[in-house]
DNA sequence: GGTTGTTAATTGAATGTTCATTCGGTTTGC
DNA sequence: GCAAACCGAATGAACATTCAATTAACAACC
């Protein structure tokens, strides 16, 4: 990763704050300059277009989740310690920052996603894939395709974030604990 | 559930569609009259804008997926039987239609979800949590709150449809069966 | 250190397009 | 005949993008 000019950054927060707030339509260009304290020229100066900013800070974003998964991912520990220190962290992240999660539903969601990245094709399904298949392999996961294992944890993850997240319910004393421990038990190969 | 104008139908279907292909931008209300085969004047003797339509849009579609759950939590027969009823039955509804899922997660992220309904106010998510809790009544579930169980079950359908509808991943058999095994086995009580 | 030239960064008003919505008029059903 | 349903061209606002003009950065040269 290397070093993104100031103006850079500061446009690809703007836009990501007012995606969370109005969504992708409702949040203008004029309206990502000004919060970002550039001149809606400027913008063009750095990106071909929206879309093309939008792309691009879909992958920026996703650069920093790839960090994540390289970093829990390691052959020191058992995978089921992996297992859960991933969880961990990826619970961690996106309740840290609501509006990268946010952006990301959206943006899965939408037609700037022209998901011609095959399914697994890109790296941060790959390196998920790649870790469910060592459980697998060594016997701790059951036998299904780690596709579909990788999927499903994810998703696990992300719900759990939107429960706590949206304020509808307060976990109680070791509830966020049992999610987790919901998916493993399921998962895992008896 | 009163039947509904023929015109408000196909306007509901057309929009459905669009917004499959296009993304709530992406669609404008011309495009949304053509394929109806109505007059864009004649949407507004039935909706007073676009976003009243498409709220009224959700709230139709979210009304047929009332009536699934009501359908499959009965009491004849063994919560075990009826939580995989229910999983197949919601599995089977969204795969058929493959512009509902899609509107819908489009909708939640979106700004015309002005989901002043706090969670678990709206019906829907009221009979999907009742449904939990009797699970763990009657001892069938870990004592984690219904609401998270619900939750997760939910999201691991929809999951398991996008993986499946993506075509990224032709699920091999007996795959597809692992996959509501793996949630209950996760959640039930031990 | 100051002068000059050159390129990159920045500005924001102007442009042109795309839509949501309106409304005066027409058709249909009763 | 009358009301409701329907039409589609016209309106006006919002917005992405452009561009001519301005400023900062910085190197070369004396």
């Amino acid at each position: 990763m290397e070093p993104i000019a100031d103006k850079k950054r500061a446009i690809f927060e703007s836009m990501l704050e007012l995606v969370k707030e109005k969504g992708f339509h409702g949040t203008p260009m004029s309206m990502v300059a000004k919060r970002a304290g550039v001149a809606a020229g400027t913008i063009y100066h750095y990106f071909d277009s929206k879309e093309k900013l939008i792309c691009e800070l879909y992958h920026y974003i996703q650069q920093q989740v790839i960090e994540i998964v390289k970093h829990e991912d390691c052959t020191d520990i058992s995978f089921k310690e992996c297992f859960f220190n991933l969880w961990y962290a990826l619970f961690t992240y996106y309740t840290e920052k609501p509006s990268i999660l946010r952006f990301f539903e959206q943006f899965v969601n939408s037609p700037y996603n022209t998901n011609k990245d095959e399914f697994g094709k890109d790296e941060f399904h790959r390196l998920l894939f790649r870790f469910f298949e060592r459980g697998i392999k060594e016997g701790h996961l059951r036998p299904v395709s780690p596709k579909i294992l990788g999927t499903l944890a994810h998703s696990n993850i992300i719900s759990t974030v939107k429960i706590q997240a949206s304020g509808r319910l307060t976990l109680q004393d070791g509830e966020l604990e049992q999610i987790p421990l919901i998916l493993w038990d399921g998962m895992r190969n008896r």
